[in-house]
DNA sequence: TCAAAAGTGTTATCCTTACACCCATGT
DNA sequence: ACATGGGTGTAAGGATAACACTTTTGA
């Protein structure tokens, strides 16, 4: 359209102050403990670490591992970008970058003189745990709930669109259930607003449903994380970020199942990680639980040089 | 640590201009055309398409169409995310973040007064087209000059890392070259200063490889997008993006085998297609190639709404 | 004593991989 | 005629899912 725009742009504009971002880096920290997974918070458990990205950093993970550590104490070890998105700014004038990070750690003795806890993700996502079955709020509540919110649109596309999309999110019958949905879910509720934060400085709006809010859009970034850590542990060994050195297979389930909200089969999922290599026996054995003594075992970190590998879906064919 | 943290410090550090950033958007826009992936580039064909994140932009993602299309006059469809990094400004007093989208279309009659044009992607990557076998400078050049570098270092470890490492990521012998690692290739070969990135501003440094340089790390970015779109092709039915409406299986294949960089088996390839149920059948059929009519087909958009499903991989249990 | 947990097998089924082959058509 | 491409068939192998069952031990 314009002719001066043949080389980029940024450069040239870059000094025209006109347009003040300011960068906030947000980090969503999982830790599994005694088989329940759990988020890091700060304040009133309302809000995840985060600070702005300041001059003095090296780079966006050491300005979020600066971050994390001085408001609880806690050293990151593995992270991932997870997410940037842009909001307007309370002021209007100026825009928010937030720039989320997914980490991975072990709750462990962490300075306790921080002010930081950690809190089960499930008291944000009460809906999103099936180990012990399809949750009652789902039935009872969310999908009645949802339901008439499709209902109530005038349009017929639109009905049948949120029709829709309601089923194949909240779809149950048990087998059906998807677990790696958690944004889609939390969306249609913000949607359908029957979570705290969508009717949060509007008028009314349906009462909300079970599930504790966060401030901001915290809770969608938490959303995020945990989709994205149930996506990933089925193609990456990323759950062993969450163990201690050595555990037994029992407990490594009890960490995938916290992680994907449901029960996996015990034979089959020995099978796959042995099978896998993921895993060695570390030669000793502990009985902490009734039944026989378990084997312990460890990760083998060679496996991470090895195969970082990719599955391969098209039918190569041989050159 | 300070227990002056115990609320978020982003609130109250906002209105402090010490951290002045600026947000810079960066496209990789492709398509596929005769067969060749092909690169939106502005300028010279070294640069992509970008600009400053401005105040006027609803969203992230508007804003990125707004500078690509004024930038070269092509309208996007599909976009999504790639990745947010920071540099420092070559001013030193302020941070550039830039967030990179992946952009996919059809190259079509697009404002041709736009200062604009397609670049094939082998053009930056030559190393990595592998539908004619092998490339040969993969063998004659790139091989032996890291080989070289990994050897040259001083330390053992060192030096065991870095064999290790281009073993992996450029490993050969036909079957085990795995055709997602564009990024990690691209980065070896930086850190190796065999491209021209590498040694720019800097002195000397080893002769740079084949493969046309960007500016700033445009290149590093478009691996990026190689990187994800090799990946995603695998489990989302993206690649349905840079089709036009109907298409037949071959020119399917053509498609999924340029941006893969190697040949697919066919007959498995069309099994694997018909049997996920992507496409339906036009009625028509085209002899455009030499050899009997071909069937045309067109994308089942129905397919989006129900399986942007994911794949199980967990032993699940029934409740 | 009994229930929870550690283990070991075994089978059917599906998907992937790899072959081999025939037919139609333009050069 | 022949090479290129369209289309069909099928057999072997491996991975997954779904069974059933024994043994050990702490509560």
């Amino acid at each position: 359209m314009q002719d001066k725009t043949i080389q980029p742009t940024s450069q040239a504009q870059r000094n025209n102050q006109s347009h003040a971002v300011s960068a906030d880096l947000i980090a969503v920290v999982i830790a599994v403990t005694d088989g329940e997974p759990r988020v890091l918070t700060i304040g009133e458990a309302q809000a995840l670490p985060s600070g702005p990205f300041e001059l003095g950093h090296r780079s966006l993970q050491s300005g979020l591992r600066a971050w994390v550590e001085r408001q609880t104490g806690h050293p990151l070890g593995y992270i991932e970008q997870l997410y940037t998105f842009a909001d307007r700014d309370r002021t209007g004038d100026e825009r928010v970058i937030s720039i989320s990070y997914l980490g991975l750690t072990r709750e462990e003795q962490a300075d306790r003189s921080a002010a930081h806890s950690w809190r089960g993700w499930y008291d944000y996502f009460p809906w999103e745990d099936h180990r012990a079955g399809v949750p009652s709020i789902l039935r009872d509540i969310l999908v009645p709930r949802l339901s008439a919110w499709a209902d109530e649109a005038e349009d017929l596309g639109v009905r049948r669109d949120r029709r829709q999309r309601v089923a194949y999110a909240f779809d149950l019958d048990d087998r059906d259930w998807n677990e790696e949905l958690v944004l889609q879910r939390y969306e249609l509720l913000y949607e359908a607003t029957l979570v705290a934060e969508a009717t949060r400085g509007r008028d009314g709006g349906s009462p909300s449903v079970p599930g504790r809010p966060m401030i901001a859009d915290h809770r969608r970034i938490l959303a995020t994380g945990i989709a994205r850590l149930r996506t990933k542990i089925k193609y990456r060994p990323v759950v062993f970020e969450l163990m201690p050195p050595a555990f037994t297979l029992l407990q490594l389930q009890r960490t995938v199942e916290a992680l994907a909200g449901r029960l996996v089969h015990k034979q089959n999922f020995r099978r796959l990680i042995e099978q896998q290599d993921l895993v060695e026996e570390t030669g000793e054995t502990v009985s902490e639980t009734r039944g026989p003594p378990a084997k312990r075992f460890r990760f083998r970190q060679t496996v991470l040089a090895e195969r970082t590998v990719a599955g391969t879906k098209l039918p190569l064919s041989r050159a």
